[in-house]
DNA sequence: GTGAAGACAGACAGGTCTGTATCGCGTATG
DNA sequence: CATACGCGATACAGACCTGTCTGTCTTCAC
């Protein structure tokens, strides 16, 4: 792995454990065994380092986890939905779940531009949940979408707070909204 | 007012505004006119300012906004469940609405007893909610109180990524749940 | 062999952070 | 009047932060 590798991976640990701010640039650079005038040839500041984290969260979350594990455990799209919270129920389960990193900088980060990356990158995986909506005949994929995220979300912060049945929970609430649909989508 | 109270508000705001970490004690000093040995006298660290000011926050927040605005717009128990998400719509629409202050600590502390005292404000809303939900005679108040935090929270931290449309859509799931209810409970 | 490029190590600057110490002022209370 | 105390202002200690700079080492191409 080179420098650059070593040094966005182990920033993403980091930034996982800790969060953006309480992690410095020294922890960073020692953890990855480099110098530190490596890590700002890569990275113009730690800014741009965040914000490059938070396209290797995208990656690995999103579309390396948590779109192909739905996939495997659902067989149609609305049973891809509902799985999408017995994978995070797994995921609640770990001793080290930190909650939602793009959640997480969204809320820690002041500046602008990178509020403007979590909202993105928000923004990408709703267009996931959509297409899945659509796929799965609803009514209004948009809305649905966008109610799921919302139960997504709180679901993650509730697990962050200690709540270890939040996913349970969430998925009870998200398969009364596939019920309701006229269309008849299957109940998980 | 006295010292200690400026120091208290000026935290709160501040922390309200900017987040915790990115907060340092000379401006809460500053800005609160105080010396810096006035609030260390009250406050034995930056941690003990953090606890008070979650405390301030529950009690302006749950007890003296949310809660009676819900009552006020609400007439039932279950009208006032679902005039929460009323309430939330007028907040997320406020140009300076910042999220919800317990949320954000809890997800940026790494603190153990900050983040067991961000629980705790959460079960309080908690206790809230299942006493509301008991009162519109639902079948089991409990799980429908932290679904309904799973949503609020949700909502919330939509919101804080600029979609000043979850709050309606929080809404729209929560009446579902309702409507779902065996006893007819009524539908906002 | 030689030169270019990248990486490691570490010192450094300038600023910020939390928390402590000191001094002087005003005020209240005995 | 005298004494004690809360408070404002300010300097300070020690640590940490981001970002820059200077060297030295390795590696690879030619």
């Amino acid at each position: 792995m080179d420098a650059r590798a070593r040094v966005l991976t182990t920033a993403y640990s980091l930034f996982c454990r800790q969060g953006v701010q309480a992690t410095g640039i020294d922890r960073i650079v020692a953890e990855a065994g480099v110098a530190k005038m490596t890590l700002y040839r890569h990275f113009r500041s730690k800014d741009e380092l965040v914000l490059a984290v938070l396209d290797l969260r995208e990656e690995l979350w999103l579309n390396r986890w948590l779109i192909p594990e739905a996939q495997r455990r659902g067989r149609t799209a609305s049973e891809q939905l509902l799985a999408i919270f017995d994978v995070f129920d797994d995921w609640f389960q770990q001793p080290d779940y930190e909650g939602c990193l793009i959640n997480n900088i969204l809320l820690e980060s002041r500046d602008r531009q990178i509020q403007a990356a979590c909202t993105a990158k928000r923004d990408n995986v709703l267009a996931f949940l959509r297409s899945l909506a659509h796929r799965a005949g609803v009514r209004d994929p948009d809305v649905l979408a966008r109610q799921w995220q919302i139960i997504m979300t709180g679901a993650m912060v509730a697990a962050a707070g200690g709540d270890l049945g939040a996913a349970r929970r969430a998925r009870d609430v998200a398969s009364v909204l596939l019920e309701q649909e006229p269309t008849g989508a299957v109940s998980g």
